[in-house]
DNA sequence: AGCACGCCGACT
DNA sequence: GTCGGCGTGCTC
């Protein structure tokens, strides 16, 4: 029975505190307050609904609490999991939860309305079934309309959900909800009172009248025109003439009204896909999946296999097997530009059962898909990072392709990387969780090592294609012609392929025309008046912008500096500059460039890859994007211009990461029947990743990163946590950098590095300084953050950034 | 993030 | 005199 201590609770509400803030929990609310309901509370002057996410009897001193107004839910409307996943991410990544609910909804809350119930009149036909309803529909027939949370406060029920969806379901009761955004009316029809026999004879001669009327008889309940023209394929007209005859009444009801997690969605074409075999090591792969699944294990999987083995085969059959036993699966790539090319293989096999969540939806349409998640009607869902989020009610498996790939790093506050995300919530959600990859972060090379992760292999290649022949160029030997970036052999190879029919592709990690405009008079270099950072000429909109904080000018006709006119000279070749020269040198080939700026949007993206397909161009020329997930069967040389681009700066991944996007980038060359070449443009062809990618042989380089981190105790073999220090002046941040370094903790296993200035010492015109925490594994970093900050006061103006397990050194 | 308070300048 | 600029500080 109820507690007499005081109760209270800890509350997220939809504002940057660092963490949530104590309510006292009035004793009639006691029996509702719950771990993931809504509330509504009192915040300075604003009111503001919020999600409870902890409730405990011990008072904070010290403190006068205001009381909760109201609880708006009986059940929690967001998964277990995902609430548990919410406070794990704010502990974690030291993010205010009310900031990781806001990252985790699709609006501000409360996105789902705050239902009323009443009784229908239409209930006469239905009596109720049980005490428990009869004791429902009392108290509705007393008070009228009421909320949710106010009704079970007057009938202290321990399930009063699934009472309610089962009057709900017979049209007893109806419901609706205050925030209209949400609300979902539906009209609905249903036999007037009196004997099926009057109701026949009423209808006349219509034999499709008198369907529709056996139809709702056997039903029992009520149903929406659209049910019933469906099941009697009939037009309205007759459940028209029905009604104007008064056998049939029609009313409005919400379609549901609670979470209906068992539902099906029957809607939808779909077709298993048995066209396709699986090879032995697929059909193994699938296999021990299943396995993982029924038993709802938690052991994640890393799905190891080179390009074109068949990884996504086994994943999407995973989902297969998922759905089929009724539970979800969540779908992340890296990027929403892949998003199309996944979703039309998953819609293929999912119908209506599939949700995309990303970006570029409205606020209405992702609101509509999160609310198709949330009520258990799609149990698929893909999308890039943020789709981890997605609120399905009975997860079985959490797939991560390209699970190396840095964007499931979130680089803006919660700094979250979805892959370790998963991982935490597949274990709380009892789900399998997969990571794929050809090229496996050093990480989960590592977690396998340590048998915390199941190593599957795929190691043969889909239709038995090699794999491409890596030829590295040195550019110290056969330089380009002089303004020129692409040397003679690539330019033949590139000849060689158009002669033979094939296509083409030139990758080169840079947008734009030139990284850097130089005077040639005076020496002076284009820089941006905000950041650390040259100015990139874009040539075809004729400006100059700084990729950092988007700064952008007209290209100017005289040097800034000096006043010399026409000496402003591009130095150094982006993906548009590259297309010039292709242009000039294969006039007859048609182009097409992928770049960020040129694929807006998943269509473009969609449209981009079919025309390769189609055979409707000849030459790609791509940064990044074109490395990731496509697949272009015609496909057969690849030429990397700037293979060293990524191993400048040198952070502590540079050296793996250019491995990984290289291979990748290689992986697209020769899939079908035609073997592939790639070449690496290099003035370093003895550098270790050089080698690596010629002899192919990712095993030996990943065991020699590993040897150079593992004795520093650097990632995956100890962590990583950053401090950024941020402000208007150069001596602000300074000063606030050095108070945080002399507090910075010590001891065991735990070292300092910094305060240094960040390599992007200025960006959007503040002044930035950085600390790096490095620690043994075994150390958790989060409580000596947190006392770090509480140690240190800050002068207004400076921001104190914390970056976990960081993936950008900037 | 709101939203108030507060302390200064330009108006009816 | 007061209307309103936005700097500063707090919210259980």
């Amino acid at each position: 029975m109820a507690e007499l201590r005081p109760l209270f609770a800890d509350i997220a509400l939809p504002v940057p505190l660092p963490d949530p803030l104590t309510y006292e929990v009035p004793p009639n609310l006691a029996p509702l307050a719950r771990e993931g309901v809504r509330a509504r509370v009192r915040m300075g002057k604003r009111k503001l609904v919020g999600i409870v996410v902890r409730v405990h009897s011990d008072r904070p001193e010290g403190m006068n609490l205001r009381p909760i107004d109201e609880i708006l839910d009986v059940e929690p409307p967001l998964p277990a999991d995902l609430l548990e996943l919410a406070q794990f991410t704010a502990g974690y990544y030291l993010a205010p939860v009310g900031e990781v609910f806001r990252t985790m909804l699709p609006s501000d809350l409360p996105p789902w309305g705050d239902r009323k119930v009443w009784l229908t009149d239409a209930g006469a036909l239905s009596p109720p079934r049980g005490e428990d309803e009869a004791k429902v529909i009392d108290a509705l027939r007393e008070v009228g309309k009421i909320s949710v949370g106010e009704l079970q406060l007057k009938v202290g029920l321990q399930d009063l959900s699934s009472v309610l969806a089962s009057l709900s379901e017979r049209g007893r009761i109806a419901g609706e909800e205050r925030n209209p955004r949400s609300a979902r009316y539906v009209a609905a029809v249903e036999l007037a009172p009196g004997g099926l026999a009057t109701h026949l004879a009423a209808a006349g001669r219509s034999a499709q009248g008198k369907a529709v009327i056996e139809l709702l008889a056997a039903l029992g309940r009520p149903a929406t025109t659209a049910e019933v023209t469906a099941a009697v394929e009939c037009t309205p007209a007759v459940v028209r003439r029905l009604i104007s005859l008064g056998i049939l009444r029609q009313f409005t009801q919400v379609e549901r009204l609670t979470l209906d997690r068992h539902r099906l969605a029957p809607r939808g074409e779909r077709q298993a896909d048995t066209a396709i075999v699986l090879r032995p090591d697929q059909a193994d792969a699938l296999d021990r999946l299943t396995g993982v699944i029924e038993r709802r294990e938690f052991k994640p999987i890393l799905l190891q296999g080179m390009t074109g083995s068949g990884k996504t085969e086994v994943y999407l059959r995973a989902a297969e097997v998922a759905l089929a036993l009724g539970r979800a699966t969540i779908l992340l790539v890296p990027e929403i530009a892949l998003v199309p090319a996944l979703a039309r293989e998953a819609e293929r096999r999912f119908g209506e059962q599939l949700a995309i969540l990303h970006s570029g939806l409205g606020t209405g349409e992702r609101q509509q898909e999160w609310e198709r998640i949330r009520r258990g009607e799609a149990r698929v869902v893909l999308g890039p990072r943020s789709a981890l989020f997605a609120p399905v009610p009975d997860l079985a498996l959490i797939v991560v392709d390209e699970e190396q790939d840095t964007s499931y790093k979130q680089e803006v506050s919660p700094r979250y990387h979805a892959r370790d995300l998963a991982l935490v919530r597949a274990r709380s959600a009892g789900a399998a969780a997969l990571l794929v990859s050809a090229t496996p972060s050093l990480e989960s090379i590592a977690n396998v090592e340590a048998g915390r992760y199941r190593r599957l292999h795929l190691p043969a290649r889909h239709g038995g294609a090699a794999l491409p022949d890596v030829r590295l160029l040195d550019l110290r030997e056969t330089p380009p012609e002089r303004g020129r970036f692409l040397a003679p052999p690539l330019v033949e190879a590139i000849r060689a392929t158009f002669a033979r029919g094939e296509q083409a592709m030139l990758f080169l990690n840079r947008r734009g025309y030139a990284p850097l405009t130089l005077c040639r008079a005076c020496g002076h270099r284009m820089q941006c008046p905000n950041c650390t950072a040259w100015l990139v000429e874009h040539r075809a909109r004729r400006i100059l912008q700084c990729h950092h904080c988007g700064h952008t000018i007209p290209i100017p006709a005289a040097c800034p500096e000096c006043g010399a006119a026409h000496s402003l000279t591009p130095v150094g070749p982006g993906v548009e500059r590259i297309t010039e020269e292709a242009v000039a040198l294969f006039p007859d080939a048609r182009l097409l460039v992928m770049a960020s700026d040129t694929l807006t949007g998943p269509q473009a993206a969609a449209d981009a890859a079919h025309a390769i397909e189609d055979r409707r161009v000849d030459l790609i020329i791509g940064t990044q994007i074109v490395a990731k997930g496509w697949h272009f069967p015609h496909l057969t040389l690849v030429g990397v211009v700037d293979a060293d681009l990524g191993l400048a700066g040198g952070d502590l991944r540079a050296a793996e990461r250019t491995v990984q996007l290289l291979h990748q980038v290689a992986g697209r060359a020769g899939r079908a029947a035609a073997p592939g070449i790639v070449m690496l443009q290099t003035f370093s062809p003895e550098h270790k990743v050089m080698q690596a990618l010629l002899g192919g042989d990712l095993e030996t380089f990943r065991d020699n990163e590993a040897a150079e981190r593992r004795p520093g105790h650097w990632p995956p073999f100890g962590r990583l946590a950053a401090v950024i220090v941020s402000a208007d002046s150069a001596e602000a941040a300074d000063i606030a950098a050095r108070d945080l370094g002399r507090a910075a903790p010590s001891g065991d296993g735990i070292v300092v590095l910094g305060p240094a200035p960040a390599p992007l010492s200025i960006l959007r015109g503040r002044h930035r300084r950085r600390l790096l925490l490095r620690t043994r594994r075994e150390v958790a970093v989060q409580p000596l953050l947190r006392a770090l900050l509480a140690g240190v006061k800050v002068a207004r103006g400076v921001r104190v950034d914390v970056d976990v397990d960081p993936v950008s050194f900037l």
